[in-house]
Parts: C-alpha cells; structure tokens; sequence
DNA sequence: CTGAAAGCGCTAACAC
DNA sequence: GTGTTAGCGCTTTCAG
C-alpha cells in the first residue's frame, strides 16, 4: 500500500494541506462542507495521519518512556498494567526498556530514550535513584518514579510507604512478647528491603530493643531456597518477613523440610504477593500493596505535568492494607 | 537545556551539517580531523541525534510495536523479555500495545500503531487470527505471530506444537490403559485449549475411542477454583489437563478440599508453568515452553524480516520437553 | 572529501 | 473559512 499523506488528501478534495490538518485535529472551524469533503477523501484513501512527522512538527511524540528492572515483570506487571490503562485513555504510546542488573548498560538505555524525544520518562526500579537519574533530569522532561520516594523539580513519585507498614506489623508482634523477628535479605530489591529494616529497627527501637535478625542469602547460593534450606536447620523464628510471596514460599518449603511447620512453628509473612498466593497452601498473609493503582497514579500524575497542570503533591503516598492469611496465627 | 540540533554542531565544528550527518552514521568517508573535530563538538555540546527527525527522513523508526492480551505478563512475561533482550541488541525499540477482552478496542489500537509507523509488529494473542491481522496486512510490513502458526506473504510465526504435545501425553496415557482424562477448558485461551483437545481427540481416536471430557468453567463463575470446587464434590478422573499452572493449582486444592489426593487419585499435568510452580507442592509436572525463546526468535525473525534477509521457513516451531513432576506417578 | 539543497509529512502563524 | 509558507531535525543525492 504506497503511503497516502496530507497531500494526497489535500489533492483529493481539493482543498489545502492545512485544511486537512485542521480536520484531522478538529481544532480551528472548518466549514461544515468541505469537511465532510476532507473526511471522505481521507476515508477513501485510507490516509493516517503520520505520527512521526506529526512529532517533528509538534515536538512531542505523545510517547512515553518506562523503564522497569529486568523482564520478570512479576511484580511489576500489575504496575504496567495499571500503567497502560491509563495510557490507553490520555491517547499515549509506552516504550518498553528494561535495565539489566549490569549498571553500564543504563547509560544507553537513557541515551537511547533521549534520543527517541519521548515526552517523559516513567521508572520503576529499586535502585535508580537521584544520581543515576541527574543524566535524565539535564533533559528537564517530566519523570515518575514509582516505589520510591522521591522528588525534585520535574520529578515525581508514586509510593507505598513499606517502612511504616513494616514498622507497625514488627510493633504488633513486639506487643505480643515475640521479639525473635527476621528479615530475609538478598541483593535484589535492596531498596525495598532496607526500607524494611529501617521500619524493624525503629519499632524495636521503640521498645528499647536493637534489631539485628538479617538472614542474608549469600551471592554464591543461586536461589535462596537452597540457602534457606540449610538455614533452617540450625535456626528458627517467631516471624520471618520476606518481600515476596515467592521469597516467602522458599522459607515456608526451606523450613517445613526442616521439620518447622507454618504457622505453628514459625509464622511468616511477606510484603508483596502475587495472584499466585491464592493458591499457596499455607496462602501467605501480606500487604495489600495497590500495585496496579501505583502504575495508574504514576501515569496520572505524568499526564498533568505534561499538561503543566499544578499538581498538588509531587509525593503520593499510596496505602496498603495488612492481610492476614494461613501462614501467622 | 536547550535543544542542540545537527545544525548547531555543524557550525561548532565549522563543517555542513551533511558532514555531522555522516560522522553520526559512520557510513561514509570523512577526513579523519574533520570527523574528531565533530565529535569533539558533538561531545561539547551534548548532542543527542533526534530519532523522530531521523525516523522522518528515512521513513523507519527502528521501533517495533509488541500486542499482547490483556496485561498479566504472567506467562508473556518470559516472551516479552526474550524480545526485549534481542531487541536491544539489534537497537529496535519496542512500544507495548495491550488487547483486551473488548473487541472493539482491537481496532483502534491498530490504528494507533499503524500511526506510529513502526518497522513491524509482533502478536502474541490467542484470539486474533487472520482475519483481525488483515488490517494489519494491508500497511504490508512484517508481522510476526507469536503462539500461533500462521504465516503469509509478509507473516511469520513462532510457536510451540501444543497439539502434538497432548498427543503425545494423552497417547502415553492411553497405553497404560488409562483413559479417564479431562482438560479445563475457559474462555480465556481459547485457541491453546483447542489444539489441547485435538491432540487428544487424536489420541483417542487412535485407539479407537472418542474424547469427549471437557471441564468447561462456566461463565458465571468469576475463578476457575469456586467451579472446580464443586466439580470435584461429584466427579473425578484419572487425569486432568489444564493449560497453566494456575488452573493445575486450583485443580489440585479443588480436588484435595474434595478429599482427592494429587497424585494418588488423579494426577495433574499443565502446559505451561511459571516460576512459581517450583515453590508449589505437589510440584505440577508440566511440558517446559520454551517462553523466553519464543520472544528471542519471534524478533531475530522480525529484524531478518526488516533486512529482507532470505528467510528459511516463515513457521518457525520450537520443541517443548515434559517434565514430570510431583502431580504425577 | 565536503557542501548545498531538496525532501520526509505535518503544524502553525500569517495572509487573504 | 481557507490557503501559503516557513519550519521541525535529519538524510541523501548531486555538485564541486
């Protein structure tokens, strides 16, 4: 199919390349005549408007970039899902980046994002922060962080506080005489994680006590599970807390194959679960973190500063809902 | 910061901005001072090519667009990354379209990618068979058909043969003199359900049988599980065949709520399985999807296509490998 | 080896 | 209301 542009339409119905832009936009008065003109040599044709061409004009791709840790899009596939929903009704495009653990790689994703003039830049991920930022920012487009809290200029963010959650689940434990509390550790979601301790550590402070319970997986395991495994052997807690459903289930397995049963035993709980924890036995009890609302929010908020609409928090805090399930008494 | 264009390194280095234009491409000869000079003024002045100017100009964005159902990523997750991964290396940037249920929608969203002008497209989705693509086909650029083989003049397609994969698992039950064997069957997946129950019906018909046990979750139940639990209360069978590890999963707590034991009163197998299988117990024993290679192969064609690289064969079919797991004697 | 100039398809003043 | 025209930033002949 040759490709149809303004011209053609504009040649068709005998009228001007602006008239037709004028059509296709709908802004300026067109007289009720020669649009139906316009629209029919457009129908007729099968013309569509060149996106591309419309971007260089208008310098603005209505196109946004989002950047997302890796591609398991476990978690955040909820968040994306949010995130394009919300796309779909302001009329944006999404391009897709994922940043590898490799942190050399980042540096052309963002000269690759650059170079595609989107209009913003949504980022979801743990570790990015200010610094690895400053190189998006010198572009002064608008920037949604999403997990983190965090802003400046033309920077936003969508969050959850987890240390709080954190601090008041370890409270009510602590209120209960339990003190042996652990937190699993690993290298990804470091952030998350040491938003965990900060909420463990202030809730134990609060009792005069000191928190120091890390059960780190160590690099050299592949999978936490086969750490956990032989952790369990030698040790126990009233509660271990893990960020992910998965996470959560490793300890579950690891510590029943050591003769520890959930909840009776040991009670466990993580923060963010996935559709999966329904069908776990024990089902873990969890946050209820808004993952998807975290993604729409997020996207929300992008759409008014690109509209230059006051927006009245630059930090929105999102909130969570404890659930307990199967796996705490 | 100010955008800095071809034209303003063209003059800090004092050279025509057709000479910048051939040091960024690196294509032809360029005197060896003028070409450092130039990139000591690109390097100055922080210029970023504009991709949309050049997408303009030579009528491609090195941009493909990726559709896909609704947005779970929890099984095109891996797809996904595999196309991300390849993508990066060939430097094609991927905007994200999702399908959902409504129809209707389909039409707009394909006009909005064919707006984009991006080089091709690649599908995963169940759902859309030819007939919806041929909206597509029209603006002949390459296609590439993930899940389903389908090919044509510009369509390739990548997938996995599910139908000789139950044929070959419902055969293996057969010969064991095992016949009692059942697929749930949702509205969802539609087409991967179906090539299940012709790989059986296959099977069955070779010795001599008809197949005929399809748990149909009915549409007024809002999860599989709160229909199966019922299921289960009156029927029971040898085997049941769901098509991932979610149903396997609600299968399984279904049939034990009823008293069944998963293996010993009804083994379970699932087609495609996601990380969280591994944390499941029973463990479902499931045919592992090469998911990962589907994406990475559905875009090493794509970027084969966009080269007009001779293509062997336009229905690529990736081979799957059954895994037995707990679920299963 | 380098520069001038004509597009690529569209938008947005500015005329008429 | 509608047409004219100058860009938007880059690539690519075609000269030199």
């Amino acid at each position: 199919m040759k490709r149809v542009t303004i011209y053609d339409v504009a040649n068709e119905a005998n009228v001007s390349l602006a008239t037709v832009s004028r059509v296709i936009n709908g802004l300026e008065i067109v007289r009720e005549d020669t649009r139906i003109r316009v629209n029919q040599a457009i129908e007729k044709l099968g013309y569509k408007p060149n996106a591309i061409a419309q971007g260089l004009a208008l310098q603005k791709t209505t196109s946004i970039a989002l950047l997302v840790p890796e591609a398991s899009f476990n978690y955040t596939g909820q968040i994306i899902s949010g995130l394009l929903d919300v796309a779909k009704i302001y009329k944006y495009n999404i391009t897709l980046h994922t940043t590898s653990e490799a942190i050399i790689q980042i540096g052309e994703i963002i000269e690759n994002i650059i170079k595609s003039r989107v209009d913003g830049v949504i980022i979801y991920n743990d570790k990015l922060m200010m610094d690895e930022l400053s190189a998006l920012t010198k572009y002064n487009f608008p920037i949604v962080v999403v997990g983190n809290q965090l802003s400046s200029d033309n920077i936003a963010s969508v969050y959850v506080n987890l240390q709080k959650a954190m601090f008041e689940l370890v409270s009510s434990y602590l209120d209960k005489g339990m003190t042996d509390i652990a937190i699993i550790q690993d290298r990804k979601n470091k952030y998350m994680v040491e938003q965990l301790i900060k909420g463990a550590s202030q809730a134990f402070e609060r009792k005069g006590l000191v928190f120091e319970n890390f059960i780190e997986i160590p690099r050299e395991y592949r999978s936490s599970y086969t750490y956990l495994r032989e952790y369990f052997k030698k040790h126990k807690h009233q509660l271990v807390v893990a960020h992910r459903d998965s996470q959560a289930m490793a300890v579950i397995n690891a510590a029943s194959e050591a003769g520890l049963s959930v909840p009776k035993d040991m009670e466990v709980v993580c923060i963010i679960d996935s559709k999966y924890n329904s069908m776990m036995r024990p089902q873990i009890s969890s946050f209820a973190i808004p993952s998807y609302d975290l993604g729409a929010v997020a996207m929300r908020v992008m759409t008014k500063m690109l509209n230059q609409s006051p927006i009245e928090d630059k930090e929105i805090e999102l909130s969570y809902l404890y659930t307990p399930r199967q796996s705490t008494k």
